[in-house]
DNA sequence: CGGGTGCTTGACTAGCATCAAATGTAGTGG
DNA sequence: CCACTACATTTGATGCTAGTCAAGCACCCG
């Protein structure tokens, strides 16, 4: 909403924060293996990143010791940007991936736009709420193969890569239910599972995919 | 995490848009009676709001009709920042209310800091997230008490304004679970309810009330 | 007084969590 | 090549919780 105003029309506001961080030529990306975690909780926030391949998951501990995964992170999206200096949340590699951080303590040579990042994690979480507060254990698993397919738009077969409880711990379900969930979109011949783990996802039918989101 | 860093260390990125918007003189605050709407999905979003007195609920409405609360704000919250140029929700006041919008399309006068809104309205989005997966229906309903009695910190009682469905829409729940849940918190000498449609809560035990959450 | 609204309570049922076991796949060593 | 382990997924059986439908209650207002 913004976006049309600022650019062309800015203004310079003294002692005023820019809202945007630097990108140095130095910067290089990282490679992660599997499940190797970027960031914990309570650490300080000095970097924000960008993934360039693979995913990250962001999730929380909760107090009675459960994992909740607040959002999968797949290429091209930004995550690690908080409003204190202290980390709230872990952020792990799912599989191989590589990120590229960008220092937040640094002179611009890059400018980014972090009130556009900010919305668009903003939204995100917004979407998921709505998923996650669908009533049927099955709707909130068709939510998600569709929002998993809409970020594979080129491909028909696409692989997950995330585990069976991760996809619980980000919907609010049981590894169990989750299970019992994808065999019904196996029944109804909706999608089809390949790979060692169950982790590819031919999408069959979306029309019905989509219809059982409503 | 950007705060300290950007206020002093400002620097000019020609082109890029800043990230701030303008509060002119002649903004004006805005009355609203209880359940008067501040904008709807669809509309131009063309300014952003601060809640002054009363309080907001931002919805939206899914596909098969039903509403789903994002969140609730209170005096001093902002609200109606998206990252388009159109409304993805509804506002509506749900008491007496009054809000001062700010134009965005205007000349700075008092800079506002847009990414600090955004980045608490994630940190609020992503704690609801964790509050609406709780399994057990008394768990979410007492993270709610516990967040409503925070934004009263000086009261031991205070007035939640919103009705038994209001609640239901943003927690994910039916009115009765709602209603069986405060009944339990009831019974447990946790809170006492009083007023015309028991919407005011006085808290009597703080401690079982965040022991529950657990 | 009658109707409307919002909250509460009751009875019943569907669906998910839980505990438990089976299946399948990959890797290791005999 | 086959037995054995390790791991993730799937399936099965059972109990409990929250949704559903229905009724009752309290309050307000015409």
């Amino acid at each position: 909403m913004f976006q049309d105003y600022a650019i062309g029309k800015y203004t310079t506001v003294p002692g005023h924060r820019n809202g945007s961080v630097s990108a140095t030529a130095k910067d290089q990306s990282i490679k992660l293996s599997a499940d190797e975690t970027i960031y914990s909780e309570g650490e300080y926030a000095l970097a924000i990143y960008q993934v360039e391949t693979g995913a990250v998951r962001i999730y929380r501990l909760t107090a009675n010791g459960h994992r909740h995964i607040l959002s999968f992170c797949g290429k091209g999206e930004w995550f690690g940007l908080e409003n204190g200096k202290v980390r709230t949340d872990f952020a792990e590699a799912i599989c191989e991936t590589r990120v590229r951080p960008f220092p937040t303590n640094q002179v611009a040579v890059v400018p980014i736009d972090l009130l556009h990042i900010a919305l668009t994690n903003l939204a995100k979480a917004q979407c998921k709420q709505l998923i996650i507060s669908e009533q049927s254990a099955l709707k909130r698993l068709a939510a998600f193969v569709q929002e998993m397919a809409d970020s594979h738009p080129e491909d028909s077969e696409f692989d997950m890569m995330m585990s069976r409880s991760d996809i619980a711990d980000y919907l609010g379900l049981t590894v169990e239910t989750v299970a019992r969930s994808f065999t019904k979109l196996r029944e109804k011949r909706i999608i089809r599972l390949a790979g060692k783990s169950q982790r590819i996802v031919r999408l069959l039918d979306r029309d019905a995919l989509v219809a059982l989101t409503t």
